[in-house]
DNA sequence: TATGAATGAGTGTTCATTCAT
DNA sequence: GATGAATGAACACTCATTCAT
């Protein structure tokens, strides 16, 4: 009987967790208070500590849980036989649907980050999954010969993760959506296709193309 | 009578400024306290309030202080008449030596915009500042038949912007130095001379020629 | 699920008003601090946002609290059937043993008063009150041919609340007890006895009778 | 030479005084800065300290000179030889006039005392030199048969005093001047003529014929 | 498990006072 | 005399954390 226990405290963990991410994402890590927390869960204060020993654990078990969304997308968007710069243009929807104009959270993660060698190590871990999904999708693309063989595609993939979150830095500063989407995929376009000269975009792609 | 001029004034602040930089760059904005910074600067706590009403206006002439450093190392690498991707592993270099690994100030930046409005459009325009020279510096390129004239140099520039920001992330978020050098001059690259497959680069530029 | 029910929070209340009571007449409201009232009442300084959200909020509360105090004496004394010379003589005792010399509070409140339009109004509901409470009482001797019936009752009831404030003025600047009650016996009688001419007073009552 | 240097210094304390009264007045003692102070003077934070030791000092040199008013309209009103209900109702005017709604300091000057038996020393002095005035005057009256031959003067004496308080402390909680004025004439009427039953008033003076 | 009252260290801010000029 | 920059001791208020129930 005590199967059924750690299976509740994992859920009631994730409801925490997913509060957190809404309430520190609307009022930043270290301005929130876990009393804010609490309400948007719906339990006391006290509540919280059964669950995680302090503020900072749960801000911890954001951090790492909170990637795991974007994984998905990246999945579900690079990981089938299609255009790339369709690829592109849906992730950027998704990920603006999924974040709305919600981007605090990723600076206040990486603003933690600097100055916590843990929290570092972990966002490193993540990056480099992404960075995993990501080159796998690009080398069936150098395969299929959209990308040339020589091309340093571990560089490029990071680049493009850079690239992405880039973007979301011009977002926060107030570059209007469209005009965002326009530099995304202009760059990712860029990002892939240089070296392509020799190879045979099946069809032109051009940010206008897929410009939402 | 003032017996020290204003210029005293402007002085003071700028060396309070200075300071805050440092702090909340080591500490976050939010942790570091008033102390911190007065201690940094030399004085007490109180000489603070003589020059900003609050710790948020303190902040705030941070925000619009910082970029000027920037745009000095923009100006500098961007604007003259040499190879672009010398151009490019210069200004990593000089940011480098500049921010060394403390980039937590600009997320800190990030953070706090995406909560207040009058400081996402501080920053909107600083990078239009930025991207201003930019485009003139690109647009001398393209003049010389390094980028294709159809080139939407626009949101180039700001691709550019954004991955810049971008290799930051990674960078804070652990990414060794060598490889987001990679990153960003094989990022750069592509951005400019995707289009350009019909100009002759005068020599053929890799990430490994300017890699440090 | 509150274990300890409303009541409870009533009740804390009630002893913070009380304590704050004591500290804002001895130290002043404005020199007294959260610190002191806590300490008073035997808490932490935190327990005391639990209930009142700011300083100014417990004052608030303080000086509605306070005129309860004066108006079960005020009942207790003016609304039986006796000689009312006994009445105001009683008041005066009973005022001084419940407030001793302890009249800076009175100030404290008047003083804010004049700067606060929400206490101005509290604080003349609450003298209202009083003026019903001793109309009546003198409506009672005038029917009983104490008081002439063309007197102006309510300014005659305003002056004598006057002359109560002002014999504290006069106690607070340090006038002794005996002479500021005969001040208070005499101004009163006087109030009310002025036009009785005709009017037989039961017995002669002088302050040198009633005085203690 | 030296003789010119004290009066300056005289003059000089004295703007300061009349500066701190309105400033006092306004924002409370306790509230109002140094600098409000200072502002108000048009001279330096730093000049006040040349004049006065501390802002204790400052406010102690007000409540001492503050009286002074009050004194010269006592003198100019109830001294000449005419009908004391016609003093009493230019008096108010006066006072009216003269401090307008701003009997905030006074409470504060009352409450101050109530903590500091030097400014109680002083207080008391000051109403006494008050009763001495008004003792003369009444006495004046006594002579001229207004006034009963057994009145204990002292004690009507304290008590118009009191009363003069007491309907500042009802002005201040908003009652409306006419009817505070209506209850200073009503009481100052009673206080002095009840016991001049046989004595006769050289005119039937009502409140009604000197109301404004 | 859950609650929420209580704690107390900590922080931004104010201001009387000082003092070099 | 006069200035105003600087000080530093306070103080109101906050909030992560604890714990009796």
């Amino acid at each position: 009987m005590p199967r059924v226990v750690p299976e509740y405290k994992e859920e009631a963990k994730n409801r925490i967790v997913l509060a957190a991410g809404r309430v520190f994402s609307e009022k930043g890590y270290r301005q929130a208070t876990m009393d804010d927390v609490a309400k948007k869960v719906g339990v006391s204060k006290g509540a919280l500590y059964l669950y995680f020993a302090s503020k900072e654990e749960l801000f911890d078990a954001l951090c790492r849980s909170e990637p795991l969304a974007l994984r998905d997308i990246l999945f579900s968007t690079f990981n089938e036989n299609r255009n790339y710069m369709e690829s592109a243009s849906e992730f950027f929807d998704k990920m603006v649907a999924r974040y709305g104009s919600n981007y605090g959270l990723s600076f206040e993660i990486f603003s933690e980050a600097s100055r916590n060698p843990s929290l570092k190590r972990s966002l490193r871990r993540t990056q480099e999954e992404y960075a995993k999904v990501l080159i796998s999708f690009f080398e069936q693309l150098r395969e299929k010969g959209f990308i040339r063989k020589d091309s340093d595609l571990r560089s490029l993939t990071y680049a493009s993760i850079g690239l992405w979150n880039g973007i979301e830095t011009l977002m926060v500063s107030g570059l209007p959506l469209p005009e965002a989407k326009d530099a995304w995929l202009e760059g990712f376009k860029a990002l892939f296709s240089h070296s392509a000269s020799e190879a045979q975009n099946p069809e032109p792609v051009t940010p206008e193309t897929v410009r939402r």
